[in-house]
RNA sequence: GCCGGGGUGGUGAAAUCGGUAAACACAGGGGACUUAAAAUCCCCCGCCUGAGAGGGCUUGCGGGUUCGAGUCCCGCCCCCGGCACCA
């Protein structure tokens, strides 16, 4: 390099230049041609932000920097990279803020994504600006609104009046997701039960696909496990319990529980509704209402964090009325009881508190027979019970002609009996619900649906779309769960499409997990505005080829996108039904050993550190602090050590000679490029990094002169952490154009990696005694006879007799001595 | 309770297949260069013991397998994240 290129590093100088240049020479945009054209592609998707008034947090720059150094790395491997960013902006997170600052999330939202776009170039992700969405711009959520009506027409959405879960202080419905022990996710306020009338998605249509495909997806085993555990499928079988009059004779009505212990049947003792089910009122006799009815509006206005509380003393009350146990044809009392959930299988079960933990302790409690039906290898028929006994191995008893039956036939035995007589079926449930996508908010796309007292519920048409959130400077939500939107009557008195009528528009919006259910659809065809997406771009850049997000999503938005891919494909818009190739998970940051939050003080503000160090450091040091996929400990001091790695580099490379490398550093530079490209796939950032340092500590190493041949592979391998660096360097070296629009990935050359001298430790038994230093060919004889003659390992042999002698090759000799 | 992920120096962390535990950094100590500082370079840095050579101990705890265990097996403890009366 000349003269006059020996200055020294100046990272917020480099980084302008390259950000500037980069904008100017569209180095990470793709045109419309390139999109339909490009080869060898590879779309790499990060979770879009919630562009949030507080601007980017450090948590947020960790995961898009490691996705970002992800594909960048793809890139110099010589990948088309389709690399876009977005932002996530309806929901309520965006509404209560400007609620509280009193601004109207219309002008709120476009002043943050100016902020966050200008914080994302700054800390230099390869962003394709071109493709950028927003959620919340209609020519977004036209499409939202348009897959809506998909699902509608398809039958896969269904208005119906449900249980929900709603927040006393947000004013709106929960999806169960949302609901975090029994505490809005948001806000922490205990969430209450109410009857509204929602949309759902069946998505529980989908769930075995959802969960069978769980087996074929190169995800994170972390994240697959959390969604097959919230799919929660279980095997059992449905039985059906007459329901008996005062006389004893059957009514005509049948009670369904939900069991997976069907085989247990014989010790089912009373039966268990919740108190919202539906037959509570026809079970109840006379007698008994008034204490019925009121456990009942208790049960209903008690929050779901009290009444889920898992250590609380059950409680319950009679009904009075009773139903007969088709096995064994008794007679059994009916009780309401909130340990039962209506959300989940029938809403009604046997209590079987022989061999049930919850219904043994509520039939101590209230003084209802225990039967045993299992008995366990040491136990007999008349053994008592003291706990239930709900695992383990055993034979049923007392359960008349299945007497002897193993527990591991007897499900199977049971069910087929029940079935073969008219009262029970195998069945399998699923702990997934349908997913509530209302919301009675502002900030949302309307739901495109329109009311018609003579139509019923009409899909606003294709060319009517997108129905335009109107403007309101009222969009406080109150209590009585009707949603803003219903009180601007211009807005919603429209006429039905179908008939002409007067008719009603839908007033509540929809839930944001709807939105980013198929953003990574539409960022390559955002050059089209007559299609959510283009079929033919689709084919060429999807499915995702690689996603990296948090894990908090693990259940909910990945779950979603799944199913809407599923559905898109099944209406024939798709030809791939999972969205992402390979999903990863990056780790949590944490800041001096503890979790980041005002009140410890301990929250880092990206600005000002990119400000003293550059953006490149502070990448460079956030993938350099822990493995990416479990995250770090964030410490102030600690960017000194790859910011003083990036001084020392461009110090290196700017007086690099060009004469020829020395052997030695030539194979630490080989052995260092062959272990980088195996650590960057596998996104092991930090000992890619370490891998790094060590080879230029060794270039350096007594302050040596490094040759240009040596130093100039460590460039594009570093490029991925210091994008900027790297481009100034790589030009400085003489090369034209961008590091990123080539292959300019180094390759290693195996023989020059390999070494000459091995040092070989020496044990006796076991323990070391000493090292040597030998030719890497030397024999086994040698190397033994070598190890043998040294002076600590002689002593050491001195005393015992030799059994053996273990020879590793290029590693270790262990003497084997009594 | 269930499902994940962890537990290694003062600190963040490394360690392909079971083969020299602590790479790479931060912090700390010493030195060179410098009028000085910064930057840079060199050396030391798990614990105990020893003048040194060396020796003993050490990867949450207790066992086991093995010539050899941070790594494999069995039984525990603790921390983090998620779910939780799911029948």
């Amino acid at each position: 390099m000349s003269n006059e290129d020996r200055d020294s590093y100046d990272p917020s100088a480099v980084e302008e230049k390259w950000q500037r240049l980069w904008d100017e020479r569209g180095t990470n945009s793709h045109t419309l041609e390139e999109i339909e054209s490009a080869e060898n592609t590879f779309y790499n998707l990060m979770m879009f932000p919630y562009p949030s008034a507080e601007g980017l947090h450090v948590g947020n720059i960790y995961a898009f920097t490691g996705a970002d150094v992800h594909g960048r790395y793809q890139r110099l491997q010589g990948k088309t990279v389709f690399e876009p960013m977005g932002f996530d902006a309806f929901g309520i997170h965006s509404e209560n803020f400007a609620l509280k600052v009193g601004t109207h999330p219309m002008d709120l939202i476009p002043s943050n994504v100016k902020n966050f776009t200008r914080q994302l170039r700054r800390i230099g992700l390869m962003s394709d600006w071109t493709h950028s969405v927003d959620t919340t711009d209609p020519a977004y959520y036209k499409w939202t609104q348009w897959i809506f009506v998909q699902l509608f027409k398809a039958g896969l959405a269904e208005r119906k009046e449900a249980p929900v879960n709603w927040c006393p202080s947000c004013m709106t419905v929960l999806a169960n997701e949302q609901v975090i022990s029994g505490a809005c996710e948001r806000c922490g306020t205990p969430v209450e039960q109410r009857r509204i009338a929602q949309w759902f998605f069946k998505i529980t249509k989908y769930a075995q696909r959802l969960l069978d495909n769980l087996e074929q997806i190169d995800w994170s085993e972390t994240t697959r496990k959390a969604q097959g555990n919230w799919i929660g499928r279980s095997e059992g079988a449905q039985l059906r319990f007459p329901v008996l009059d005062e006389h004893g004779e059957d009514t005509g009505t049948e009670v369904e529980v939900y069991t997976t212990r069907p085989d247990t049947v014989f010790g089912a003792t009373y039966m268990v509704l919740s108190p919202e089910h539906p037959l509570v009122d026809e079970v109840t006799e006379d007698g008994h209402q008034p204490p019925v009815f009121a456990y009942r509006d208790e049960a209903t206005r008690t929050d779901l964090i009290a009444r889920q509380k898992v250590d609380k003393t059950k409680t319950g009350v009679f009904t009075g009325g009773h139903c007969r146990n088709p096995a064994t044809g008794q007679a059994m009392p009916i009780w309401i009881a909130d340990y039962v959930l209506m959300e989940y299988g029938t809403g009604a079960i046997m209590a079987v508190p022989g061999h049930d933990g919850r219904d043994f302790e509520f039939a101590t409690q209230f003084d209802l027979p225990i039967v045993r039906v299992v008995a366990s290898p040491d136990d007999d028929a008349d053994t008592p019970l003291e706990s239930a006994y709900d695992v383990g191995p055993g034979t049923l008893v007392n359960s008349a002609h299945f007497d002897g039956t193993d527990v591991s036939e007897s499900v199977a035995a049971v069910t087929d009996w029940a079935r073969d007589n008219g009262w029970g079926d195998a069945r399998v449930n699923y702990r997934l619900h349908d997913w509530c996508i209302s919301r009675q908010r502002y900030w949302g796309p309307p739901i495109p649906i329109i009311h018609c007292d003579a139509c019923g519920p009409v899909a606003v048409p294709d060319e009517d779309l997108p129905v335009i959130l109107p403007r309101v400077e009222d969009f406080k939500p109150d209590d009585s769960g009707i949603s803003p939107l219903a009180r601007v009557a211009e807005w919603y008195e429209t006429t039905c499409p179908d008939c002409g009528e007067a008719a009603r528009r839908e007033t509540d919006v929809s839930d944001t997990f709807l939105d980013s259910g198929w953003y990574f659809l539409r960022y390559p065809s955002t050059d089209f505005e007559d299609r959510a997406f283009d079929a033919d771009i689709t084919r060429r850049w999807l499915p995702v080829d690689m996603y990296i997000g948090g894990n908090e999503h693990a259940v909910l938005h990945l779950m979603y996108s799944r199913f809407i891919t599923m559905v898109l494909k099944d209406l024939g818009h798709l030809d791939f039904e999972e969205p992402y190739d390979v999903f990863r998970a990056h780790g949590l940051i944490i800041a001096e050993g503890a979790k980041m939050s005002k009140s410890k003080g301990n929250v880092v503000i990206p600005d000002p550190i990119i400000e003293e160090f550059g953006a490149d450091a502070f990448r460079a040091y956030l993938m350099f602090l822990g493995p990416y996929e479990e995250g770090g400990d964030y410490q102030a001091q600690g960017i000194q050590g790859p910011f003083g790695f990036l001084h020392r580099l461009w110090d290196t490379a700017t007086t690099a000679e060009d004469s020829e490398p020395d052997v030695d550093v030539e194979r630490k530079v080989h052995q260092t490029i062959k272990q980088v490209s195996q650590q960057m796939p596998a996104l092991g950032f930090n000992t890619a990094i370490a891998a790094l340092m060590e080879c230029l500590n060794t270039i350096r190493a007594g302050g040596r002169t490094a040759k240009r041949a040596e130093i100039e592979p460590l460039v594009p391998m570093v490029a991925p952490f210091a994008p900027h660096l790297a481009e100034e360097l790589w030009q400085r070296f003489g090369n034209d154009g961008s590091i990123f629009d080539g292959k300019s990935w180094p390759t290693h050359d195996e023989a020059k990696t390999v070494e000459s001298v091995v040092e070989i430790a020496i044990q006796v038994n076991g323990k070391l005694r000493g090292q040597i230093s030998v030719a890497r060919d030397m024999s086994e004889e040698d190397v033994v006879a070598a190890a043998r003659s040294d002076e600590n390992v002689a002593r050491h042999l001195g005393g015992g007799e030799e059994r053996r002698v273990i020879y590793v090759k290029e590693r270790l000799v262990n003497f084997v001595i009594t």
